[in-house]
DNA sequence: TCTACCTCGCTTTTT
DNA sequence: GCGAGGTAGA
């Protein structure tokens, strides 16, 4: 026997020798199922399996990649390699590249994420003349995208009268259209969406036998992790590939099923029995990673659920400290609270920053907590949110990449082309789409051939076209000999762009160039790190295909120690010593959008389990009384989910209010008023609003423009000037009330050479920053 | 065509 | 309390 395997439990070595056959592995939270997995394929492999044949879908790349590594330690590196392993997403991304042709997609097809289809589903919207209040382009792609997980192409939704009833019903007539010419445009733009790359895999699976005898000759073995998140066309790749061998193993959780709101079906792993003949099953009941208190509590509360497979999951660990329930007044004083208690609880038991989780059910919570770490100075990261590549420079740089490989690529074409502005606007490119689609080219070629087209564009405009195509044309034969760092480095510099966000010296122009250096050094990386693997091309395609599909948690090579802010879903897989569960209150969690039937409830319960079986020595549920929600203070009720832990498991904490204010920690920094919201609607301009003196020898002088139409913000400018602003000028830590007005020069003194400022005035005790400065020059 | 400003809608979660 | 998109004015 091999030796790693005495490492397990009778229960979880069970199924790692089982290797042949259809079973599944239905694991607890914290019962090492990853370890079975892992196992698992590395004792396949002992046993003379090919891992050419073993295919491994996992839920992140970041679970597939730990996953390589630690049997990698166990085989070798070298047989490691050949496993196929990651994402359903970016395994069949690969295959699909493969086998393009067949579906009439060019091999280097583009994936467009959410914001690509949102945007090009808003101007199908506008070109069909549709009212885009009764269209609202989020849910028209999510109806799309629900009929892609469900398999009901353009042609069976025209074959189904009652889908196109359903969609009359909800007054939305022309839904099928929408869906034919997105889909269309798609693939005229040569892009798969992240519906598409299982639809159309499905499609290869089932349009070509000999494509599919091929591929489950090459899986003879398949494993599943996280099955009760598979959606229904996830589902059916996996019985399509497993039909031949029947050598499939799925692990997964029925508690810990969240995903149902992007199609996952939990009837896939509650039926899997039914699907397959002799099932073996195979349960890990014990939890091997929270206290006793903290699994049974988390019991306490699956136990409401009607829809669920039997099990107990039970822990021989320690007792453990009981489940701190905090309410606080509002979000910031929660915020206070959990700031406090890890600062406390670092002190007291010497621990890491990095052993401490805040988990949140929207992504907008996270202000709060920030506003309270970062005035304690803990270090803390947020993941998820608006993740990297999603921002608006990087994906300009991409954007640019993607026609470098595929110039079809609509969306990419439309973000780029008038970005840095060279005179292209809205009106030729409305044209131009039209005249394509007159003649069913790209727009691409459209613009390349100008000349012969029938287009009412002026001679000037055409020849910046031209310009434009020259300019991508000219990328394209640097991408044959330079790799992509030398190539996104040329395009940075030579399109414009780096020179757009440098010009006006904003902070955020400065934040933008930040990114696209950080953008560049990752694509550095990605080079390198692509010598060592001896069948990768290194090429842009690779490339953008990995930036595609990436995750926010799969770049974590920051490896501070920092405290973790995520949402609960992206903690799914994840543990931490210490876990806060913040803003549990009716409404909020659970979502005032998932209490309408049973099933959503359900899903918010199982939502709530994972939040607490993340935690392997404590757990903090904390909630406020009122809470800011879209800009309003709103009042809110603590959730019934407190309610339903058993409550020997709980310690009700003593209540914020009781707690006595300390100014220099929870005095906002800005202000001692407490903030009256919607008084006032302002936001910073775009151009600085303080601009430096005219002289640049005396740069400690600033100049204060202050935008037109602001009200005045205080009634106390007695002396007639209504324009005065009662504001206060932080630099440093020197804090300044000042009176300013329009055009008013404003001295600051005794400032380092690397001191931030920051411009801020108070309306009705709510702050507004004017401008920030990274950097003062001082003279004197 | 470009820019600055304003309005609106939105916030549930993500490959 | 933000961002996208629309609009008005240059």
């Amino acid at each position: 026997m091999e030796k790693y395997l005495s490492q397990l439990n009778d229960a979880q070595l069970e199924p790692t020798i089982q290797i042949d056959g259809p079973m599944i592995v239905i694991a607890g939270a914290g019962s090492g199922k990853t370890r079975v997995l892992t196992y698992r394929i590395a004792y396949m492999m002992s046993k003379g399996i090919d891992a050419f044949n073993i295919l491994s879908l996992t839920f992140t790349n970041k679970a597939a990649r730990e996953m390589k590594e630690r049997i990698a330690t166990i085989v070798g590196a070298s047989e490691a390699k050949n496993l196929w392993m990651g994402t359903f997403h970016s395994v069949f991304a690969k295959i699909l590249r493969i086998e393009a042709d067949r579906l009439g997609y060019p091999s280097n097809f583009t994936i467009y994420d959410t914001q690509d289809s949102d945007r090009l589903i808003a101007s199908i919207i506008k070109e069909m003349n549709l009212d885009k209040d009764i269209y609202k382009y989020k849910q028209v792609r999510s109806r799309i995208s629900s009929y892609k997980n469900s398999l009901i192409t353009v042609r069976a939704y025209f074959q189904n009268p009652e889908l196109k009833e359903a969609d009359v019903m909800a007054r939305r007539p022309r839904m099928g259209d929408i869906y034919k010419e997105y889909v269309e445009r798609c693939f005229k733009a040569g892009a798969m969406d992240f519906d598409d790359l299982l639809l159309k895999t499905n499609e290869l699976l089932t349009r070509f036998p000999e494509v599919l005898a091929k591929y489950q000759n090459r899986f003879k073995y398949i494993l599943v992790d996280e099955y009760q998140d598979t959606n229904h066309s996830q589902y059916l790749i996996v019985r399509a590939l497993s039909d031949k061998f029947q050598n499939i193993c799925v692990v997964g959780d029925d508690a810990q099923s969240i995903y149902a709101f992007r199609g996952a079906n939990i009837n896939n792993i509650l039926n899997f029995q039914k699907d397959y003949d002799d099932v073996k099953v195979f349960r890990l009941e014990q939890n091997y990673r929270s206290t006793k208190n903290i699994v049974n509590a988390a019991n306490s509360i699956i136990d409401k659920n009607q829809t669920k497979l039997e099990k107990v999951v039970w822990t021989a660990n320690d007792e453990g400290p009981k489940i701190k329930v905090n309410r606080s007044l509002t979000d910031g004083d929660e915020g206070r609270y959990v700031a406090s208690t890890i600062f406390e609880s670092k002190m007291q038991n010497q621990l890491k920053n990095g052993d401490f989780a805040i988990l949140y059910r929207t992504n907008a919570q996270s202000r709060s907590i920030e506003d309270a770490l970062r005035k304690r100075d803990i270090p803390y990261r947020i993941y998820g949110g608006l993740s990297f590549y999603q921002r608006k420079e990087i994906k300009d740089v991409l954007s640019y990449l993607r026609l470098v490989i595929n110039p079809a690529d609509e969306e990419a074409l439309k973000r780029v082309i008038n970005f840095p502005p060279r005179g292209i606007g809205q009106t030729t490119v409305d044209r131009l789409i039209v005249s394509a689609n007159g003649y069913n080219r790209t727009i691409f070629e459209v613009m390349k051939n100008i000349d012969k087209a029938d287009v009412k564009i002026n001679s000037g405009t055409k020849a910046k076209l031209q310009d434009f195509v020259t300019l991508i044309e000219s990328y394209q034969v640097l991408n044959q000999t330079a790799d992509v760092f030398e190539l996104a480095e040329h395009v940075t510099r030579t399109s414009g762009l780096i020179r757009e966000f440098n010009k006006d010296g904003t902070p955020e122009g400065v934040t933008r160039m930040e990114n696209i250096e950080e953008l560049l050094n990752g694509m550095k990386d990605f080079v390198e790190g692509q010598k060592e693997i001896a069948d990768a091309t290194g090429s842009l395609a690779e490339f953008l295909e990995d930036v595609a599909l990436a995750t926010d948690l799969d770049n974590d090579k920051d490896d501070a120690d920092r405290v973790s802010l995520m949402t609960i879903h992206l903690a799914k897989g994840l543990e931490f010593p210490y876990v806060y569960i913040v803003g549990l209150e009716e409404d909020l969690f659970p979502s005032a959008m998932s209490m309408n039937t049973r099933s959503e409830l359900e899903e918010e319960r199982r939502l709530f389990y994972v939040a607490l079986t993340r935690a392997e020595k404590q757990a903090y549920l904390t909630y406020a009384l009122s809470r800011y929600r879209w800009g309003k203070l709103v009042d809110s009720e603590p959730s019934r989910f407190i309610e339903e832990i058993d409550e020997q498991y709980l310690d009700i904490v003593t209540p914020t209010e009781e707690r006595r204010f300390n100014p220099m920690l929870d005095a906002d920094i800005f202000g001692d008023v407490i903030p009256e919201p919607n008084k006032i609607r302002y936001k910073p301009a775009k151009q600085p609003i303080l601009k430096k003196g005219s002289a640049k020898k005396t740069p400690e002088k600033f100049q204060v423009t202050t935008p037109k139409k602001l009200k005045p913000v205080t009634d106390t400018a007695s002396n007639g000037n209504t324009n005065l602003f009662d504001s206060k000028l932080v630099v440093g830590n020197i804090v300044k009330h000042i009176r300013f007005g329009t055009g008013e020069v404003l001295k600051i003194e005794g400032v380092g050479a690397d001191t931030k400022a920051e411009i801020n005035f108070q309306h009705g005790g709510v702050k507004k920053l004017l401008l920030r400065f990274a950097k003062l020059e001082v003279v004197g």
